[in-house]
RNA sequence: GGAGGGGUGGCUGAGUGGUCGAAAGCGGCGGUCUUGAAAACCGUUGACCUUUCACGAGGUCCCAGGGUUCGAAUCCCUGCCCCUCCGCCA
């Protein structure tokens, strides 16, 4: 959510990142308008209501005295009617208001390239050569079979397209790497482990951005006000909803391993193959509660946090600054890392690290003191990927196989998997 | 699933429908005292919104949402959450 503030003083600042978003500006002027009639109809209301606490307070005291109150009940009454009309009235505005504010995007960072599309996005760095071989390299979707880990149609024949089911030592990767991936951020990087409910509350979507405008996308339980986490920023960054902290208290590093399920709406025919894109997948996610000044600094910390994984792993990738149009709805500025796949000969995304602001804080009232006897202001939030599983699980497979078809397993999972090599059994 | 008991300020905990945003205690902050500290004493100590250049003024909030009433922390309804006992269960 945006800052009324923002809206009110720089209007035109909002519909500009708008259109930079290639999104439409005109709720800018709606929300003007109805910030306009709320304000109207709130200074009236409260006239009304402080003649009506004045008279109820009178009314008492005559009471109170024995004496009779009824031309005073009377008197009150039409006051009332006017109160009661008004306050719903200004409860439709109210409600049409924070709808038009839920659905509004967040304004990206001014450092952020303007453009449409994935096309204006700034290469901030490569790092790693691009692994060579001598021999035709495999897509891990042929891999994975050949060497009996990955059951593409067994997945299917359990939960249809999407869903894939991991055997042997293609299980005990997946695991070997969410271990080693919390060790590392716990250890070196100064991070919390949690370990959150996998179902969350529409609240909880809410207050990271989910929703109202992407429900879509999300698995929703029937019957119940609650949803599969679609990534464990969610739980994580909602721990402290509607919480004062200390600054003492920040920053705060959490994280965790989830599951996350997407029901990818509006992708049908896209990566259809393989584990790329799938109802499920397993990510360990890092997320950061900071002071406004440290959000900036945090972002470039929290993303190194991410590419130490795949250095650590000796995987090559490259690290691009999202361009405006190819943001996530709540961040104002993103970081993706994208990991060399040598099946596919590209660059695929394997981590999305994003700086917030204050845009979720807002949503999910997480604030703090930034001094005894301040006023409490809103945290900046950060997330990001540390790193996706499954597609680090593909990018072993692809940088690390052999011309036998057998894969070498990376040095720093050695001791975890209790093996150097997975060769078809 | 059955039966019962609760949800009040940072915490504990009072609160006959009417000067209650809420007693009291604790904690926090400021001060007096002290060489310093402790103790004691005094004072102070919520969030949000509107309005104002400002001083200030006003409104809302006692889990949430409805309702009754001139007036609700207090009465009624619904929901959520917590606790105890029983049943069931990983």
């Amino acid at each position: 959510m945006l800052a009324r503030e923002l809206l009110r003083q720089s209007p035109d600042r909002v519909r500009q990142a708008l259109t930079d978003r290639s999104a439409d500006p005109a709720p800018v002027d709606l929300w003007l308008g109805l910030d306009a009639d709320r304000r109207r109809n709130l200074v009236e209301v409260e006239e009304l209501q402080r003649q009506r606490n004045e008279a109820s307070k009178a009314i008492g005291e005559r009471k109170r005295r024995g004496e009779d109150a009824s031309v005073a009940i009377a008197a009150v009454g039409e006051t009332k009617q006017r109160i009661d009309a008004l306050e719903k009235e200004l409860a439709g505005i109210d409600e049409n208001l924070r709808a038009v504010e839920l659905a509004l995007p967040n304004v990206p960072s001014h450092d952020v390239p303007v453009g449409p599309d994935e096309s204006a996005n700034r290469l901030v760095r490569t790092v790693g050569e691009i692994t060579a071989f001598d021999f035709e390299p495999q897509a891990h979707w042929d891999l994975g079979p050949a060497l009996g880990i990955l059951d593409f149609e067994r997945g299917a024949k359990l939960a249809g397209a999407r869903f894939t089911a991991y055997f042997g030592l293609g299980a005990r990767l997946e695991r070997a790497l969410i271990q080693y991936m919390l060790d590392l951020h716990l250890e070196e990087h100064g991070y919390t482990e949690v370990l959150p409910p996998y179902l969350v509350s529409s609240d909880a979507l809410v207050g990271t951005g989910q929703l109202p405008k992407f429900a879509e996308d999300l698995f929703k339980v029937e019957g119940n006000d609650l949803y599969l986490v679609p990534t464990a920023e969610v739980p994580l960054t909602n721990l402290h909803r509607e919480e004062i902290l200390e600054a003492a208290d920040l920053p705060l590093r959490y994280t965790a391993y989830t599951p996350c399920f997407r029901a990818e709406a509006g992708s049908h025919g896209r990566d259809v193959r393989g584990l790329i894109r799938q109802h499920q997948f397993n990510k360990v996610e890092l997320v950061q509660l900071v002071e406004p000044e440290r959000s900036d600094a945090a972002l470039e910390e929290l993303t190194v946090h991410a590419e130490t994984i795949l250095q650590r792993l000796e995987l090559p990738y490259r690290t691009v600054c999202l361009s405006t149009g190819d943001m996530g709805f709540s961040a104002a500025k993103t970081y993706d890392i994208e990991v060399w796949l040598p099946g596919q000969q590209a660059y695929r995304e394997i981590s999305s690290c994003s700086n917030c602001g204050d845009f979720q804080a807002r949503r999910a009232g997480i604030r703090y003191r930034p001094a005894e006897g301040d006023k409490p202001t809103y945290v900046h939030t950060l997330n990001g990927s540390g790193l996706a599983v499954g597609r680090t699980l593909i990018a072993i497979l692809e940088n690390y196989q052999q011309a036998d078809g057998s894969v070498v397993v990376p040095e720093v999972l050695r001791s975890y998997l209790r093996t150097d090599r997975i060769t078809a059994s």
